[in-house]
DNA sequence: TACAATGATGAAAACGTTACCCAACCAATC
DNA sequence: GATTGGTTGGGTAACGTTTTCATCATTGTA
């Protein structure tokens, strides 16, 4: 029940092992005839190469690292998946890791992927300011692509515009006549949340419209999301909120359930990266949004390329994010 | 610029390559001084064992194959996280692969898969009357476990309970008076879908509310997923909708829309796998859980424990599904 | 004291593949 | 007819581990 290998076919073939590596890996080199026979008896025997094997002579195992706070974010998880497939049509295999946002685990995975010996590593991480993750990336030595953060080590990036959307968002609610903006996030030093702060902060005050609310919760214990009370009761209360993916979207909703406040009647509301869900609220809630199979896809291309040439320069992919109108904002009379 | 190797280390300490490896892999096994001069070595070159050459002597890879239709859905990827977590705690890699719902590139991935030597594979698979994918399974030489479906095949299962609750689901809408119930599913042939048509079927008819409404829509072409008319308005519309599945619910939430139809005072519904988007709605929509943390995890565990001992008796888990009761069901007059 | 048993370490071989170099053959060119 | 050059194929070594067996030193026992 052994399987079978190089010499097998070689011997069956009538051939060296020379040739049949030949037939595997380039074809072009061995004459019709012979590469007939060698086929013939590699799906006789039913062979396939032993890449652990080849990659000992080659040094590549045609794998790459995908690491991710959290694969079960819905987002994550489609960015993973589109990369998967992108990086499949071009024959590499994805290692999937998460961390759960502790970059003590990011490291630790890093290392993992490292004893791997992945080609390539694409990945999120949760803490821009953790000194020892940028050590880990910046020490290894395959080639990288890091997804919308904003790192000090040489790698190509994918990033998202998260300040023109976010800025048209605040233009509408201001437009609607909102004085009082409320952006809520999770407390992550990541570039998407910290984009989305300044630009909300910058529309808000060319708007004339600051101070905004910013309110950040805690990312890990991701149940029992609560929202305290002044965000929804009192004078002061923001009249428009914006929230910062599924979780929060929901602990909003809760909130405004609990308190009573209608949507868009009492409140306007709009969330970020909330993606298919957002149209299970009534009203369909008015969101911002990203393609993420664009997002995933890109990332492998960069990859792909970058495994092509190391010599290539940097680059970074740009993609845009849009806002997507629905009914969950109105015209306030508030003051 | 080199990767230090097991040679540069025992070099460095003094001791044969044997002694380094005995040091990493079986650390009982050398004297306690000689170890640490080892693992002083090991430090200052950075050294990490070479896994493909590793393998190529044991034949094991430490690694494992995840297959699912889909890696965005939410369900699979908390699925494939708890799986991958549960696995690093014990040392092993997941290799992730989706197939959009092609049994075709199911096999595809596990001839992928078994190329890559992986230790084991734990899958879904998208149809389960496909004989070549069955064949592809039983062909794999390396344990399986399945992920809640009924092949023919040899493998340890990992099972939802979904009659039960679904059970429990059409007795309580029979309880507030519904008689025409629709289930509304994808059409696949996979037990979940079968088992819950099935069960859904059984306590109506137990419950005298036979015939019922069985719905299903292609799952692949996952945009557009538009219900017909007359699920909504006619004297035959069905009082109470489930739905498998997010862009289900959201079919009928849409639909719901659409006809001007309020829940639950015009309709009730009950979501099943919707998890936590299931509180977005307004009233929250009553909905049956599953926990798929415990479902990864367990696929993990069986698959470790058959690691361990190949001869070990098959094993199958069966989880159980829960009602969840919000506000999205309620007494119907309609007769 | 001699001998067996135990413990710590090393030498050599093997895993399956590819890189490198060379040989044989044939055709084309001078 | 000798030389050159291209095509096709093979022999050998090497990749970095672990396994197997042997060696040596040390301890315990009769």
């Amino acid at each position: 029940m052994k399987r079978s290998t190089i010499k097998d076919v070689a011997r069956v073939a009538g051939v060296s092992p020379v040739t049949v590596s030949r037939v595997v890996n380039e074809p072009v080199r061995v004459q019709i005839e012979t590469r007939e026979r060698v086929l013939q008896a590699m799906r006789s025997l039913g062979y396939s190469p032993n890449l652990a094997a080849r990659s000992m002579r080659t040094n590549l195992t045609r794998s790459i690292g995908f690491l991710t706070p959290e694969l079960s974010s819905p987002t994550n998880a489609a960015v993973a998946q589109a990369a998967e497939q992108a990086l499949a049509e071009a024959g590499y295999t994805m290692l999937v890791t998460s961390s759960n946002y502790r970059p003590e685990r990011e490291v630790a995975a890093l290392e993992l992927l490292r004893t791997r010996r992945v080609d390539g590593i694409i990945l999120y991480v949760s803490d821009e300011e953790d000194a020892a993750l940028v050590r880990a990336i910046e020490g290894s030595d395959v080639p990288i692509v890091l997804l919308d953060r904003n790192l000090p080590v040489s790698a190509d990036l994918v990033l998202s515009d998260h300040a023109a959307a976010m800025g048209e968002a605040v233009r509408y609610l201001a437009g609607l006549g909102h004085r009082r903006l409320a952006l809520i996030q999770r407390d992550l030093r990541i570039r998407p949340a910290i984009e989305r702060r300044r630009a909300f902060t910058q529309a808000a005050a060319a708007a004339g419209l600051s101070p905004v609310r910013l309110v950040q919760l805690p990312a890990r214990p991701l149940a029992s999301k609560t929202l305290s009370e002044d965000l929804f009761v009192g004078a002061k209360a923001p009249s428009a909120l914006v929230a910062e993916g599924v979780p929060l979207l929901r602990a909003v909703l809760q909130g405004l359930r609990h308190y009573q406040l209608a949507v868009p009647r009492d409140r306007s509301i709009i969330g970020i990266d909330t993606m298919d869900v957002s149209s299970l609220t009534t009203p369909e809630t008015t969101s911002i949004a990203r393609d993420f199979e664009v997002i995933g896809r890109s990332a492998a291309e960069l990859m792909l390329r970058r495994l092509g040439d190391r010599d290539l320069p940097q680059k970074r992919i740009v993609l845009e994010s849009q806002i997507v109108l629905k009914g969950s904002c109105a015209v306030t009379f508030a003051i």
